[in-house]
DNA sequence: TCAAATCCCATTGACCCCCATATGATCCCA
DNA sequence: TGGGATCATATGGGGGTCAATGGGATTTGA
């Protein structure tokens, strides 16, 4: 499953902000009714995946050196941040305070697909680095080389009992 | 499969058009009846494509350097603006407006078959870009280096059950 | 005891399902 | 070869359904 897409929501008085329809899909099919979030290291936005993903950073946290300064970085900025945020009855979650002024949102939020993972914005931010993504993209004249397909895994027939596990393999 | 051919299709006054027959068989092998789109960078135009080969665009920006910049880039041109456009009963698809406007679309649309991929054009637009295409062609006496057959994947057979991989190679 | 989180239900507006019609293309037969 | 029958696809539109949102009531936990 791929979140994808750039999806705009209101986060309303009590701090609740309904998570997209087609990222839930992904996310229910996953164990877990809801995200996993932490602060993005470089950037004012929120970093956000399933649960399963999460634990693919953490395996490969595993296989970095023991005690090596990166790995106990990273284990703090990422798995020691993070903030497991389940579904209310609608598919909402509260997204916490601390992380609602760190990505400076206010009243609307964009959920901005990233392939196996998503960001949360505040939406104006977003749309000026998009804007500045795109100026770069074309100057640079960057062109995404494509990994043959050969090295694609199998797909799942449309309706098969699905595996989610099953695309991935690298971890 | 292949994306061939200009197909000029009306938009009505809800947003919608219907996607060509020939483009929409070779989506629904695909498992998601449905089409992805997102803005070209570099022309008025809305690039178009099946789920399997955006996951293919994914999976080969998880291959580039984690978080360098022109993955960064990449994934917020593309990933994050795509939308993910599925059929109604009548093989149609809402184009949003954000996507109308980019394209210079008003009441008209050309789907127009780039291989693997497609673009939706003005069709005004694309009869100009068309003209101009062709002449800087000739005046560079460009040829295309065919790739050797052998060298090409098998086909299947016409109606066995169908590898949705299997046409694809690489890029 | 108070504050915050969760549950529950009501509202609304966009989207999707369904059916009805138009437009062509193909085929068949005279 | 022309006329029309037949079928498939494209187009138009109404109305039901569901996702997003708002807010009250109940529970939890500090």
């Amino acid at each position: 499953m791929l979140f994808t897409g750039t999806h705009i929501h209101k986060l309303d008085r009590k701090g609740r902000v309904s998570v997209p329809k087609r990222f839930r899909a992904a996310l229910e099919a996953d164990g877990f009714a809801g995200i996993y979030v932490y602060e993005s290291p470089k950037e004012p936005t929120i970093e956000g995946c399933s649960e399963s993903h999460m634990e693919r950073i953490a395996a490969s946290l595993d296989d970095m050196e023991m005690f090596s300064d990166e790995a106990e970085d990273l284990a703090d900025t990422i798995l020691g941040a993070s903030h497991a945020l389940p579904f209310d009855g609608e598919g909402r979650i509260i997204l916490p305070q601390e992380l609602i002024d760190y990505a400076g949102i206010t009243d609307q939020v964009a959920f901005v697909g990233r392939g196996r993972t998503f960001r949360i914005w505040n939406p104006d931010t977003f749309a000026d680095r998009k804007t500045a993504s795109r100026t770069r993209l074309v100057n640079r004249g960057s062109t995404l080389k494509l990994k043959p397909a050969s090295a694609m895994p199998a797909r799942a027939a449309a309706n098969a009992p699905s595996d989610p596990d099953l695309p991935e393999d690298d971890a």
